[in-house]
DNA sequence: TATTGTTATACTCTATAACTATA
DNA sequence: TATAGTTATAGAGTATAACAATA
């Protein structure tokens, strides 16, 4: 069975000095967080990234273009390509900047409105799922110094 | 300034839904080590992930292909590659397996085991700067905790 | 001049499927 | 028939550079 020959190379490397590597660790369980997630979003024709736009259009604070990118970690150019996709399926539009006419504000229309309130709610299951061998104290935990490593390795 | 417009990004969403996401934290933090660790590795010709094989090969615990491909997470057919390029840079060799002869034996070179060594060395700095914002015992909490969510997700 | 969004390009990573040689 | 390694390919993600419209 494939799941017991990997437990078998865990534990058989366990001792090897890259097993603590942070990096490491963050690269398994990135992969299989978006791998599950991509899985749990495919039924409403979503990925990760298309959900994380789609959820800040839904999010009433009229986030521009270069926002999203920047709080999604993205070039520019990956939203254009990420907010082209929802607007010709109709999830969301643009509009221009009421002060600025070089911005362009993104929100969601009512059927995007609707398809996101099901993938959230497919997404919180999936993530629940993944954190099973956390205890709800440790998940939190977890979100917590993800969040502070992640603050200072911006500054 | 470019950190700035980050910042204030991060803090006007905040309030969303989204900004507690596992996926979205893992993405973000995961990018950004991926980033730091490539930067520094880049003056040895070394990825994240050419440099896990290498540190496996330097081991001595003797490792197939399909056990890294295993331990890593990663496919078969990627670890080809890899192989196939340190192998090529005179830093690794392919052996054939005692007991069965479809396997084949990972091993670093001299010259292997010297640059992982220079390799190595340079990553823990970078993975200290990374984890800044951390305590000693809210870094070892966070290896913690992420190889505990691993080992539940692959069950 | 500087910034927002856009287009373009090249490279890396991910996911599958099929093939070969051994077992 | 099953497994280890290999080859091939397509799609998603990452990193840059250049450009038009607007500030």
């Amino acid at each position: 069975m494939k799941v017991q020959n990997k437990i078998r190379a865990e534990t058989r490397f366990s001792s090897a000095e890259i097993s603590n590597d942070v990096g490491l660790l963050l690269a398994k369980l990135h992969a299989l967080s978006s791998n599950l997630n991509n899985r749990a979003l495919a039924e409403f024709d979503l990925r990760e990234r298309s959900f994380s736009v789609l959820t800040l259009a839904c999010s009433g604070l009229e986030p521009t273009q270069r926002e999203l990118a920047e709080f999604l970690s993205l070039d520019p150019s990956q939203i254009v390509s990420l907010v082209d996709e929802l607007e010709s399926r109709g999830l969301i539009e643009r509009a221009a900047g009421k002060h600025d006419r070089r911005v362009k504000i993104v929100a969601a229309t009512a059927d995007g409105i609707g398809i996101h309130a099901k993938a959230r709610a497919a997404l919180q299951a999936c993530e629940k799922a993944q954190l099973a061998a956390l205890t709800e104290n440790e998940a939190v935990q977890l979100k917590s110094l993800l969040g502070k490593a992640l603050r200072g390795g911006e500054a």
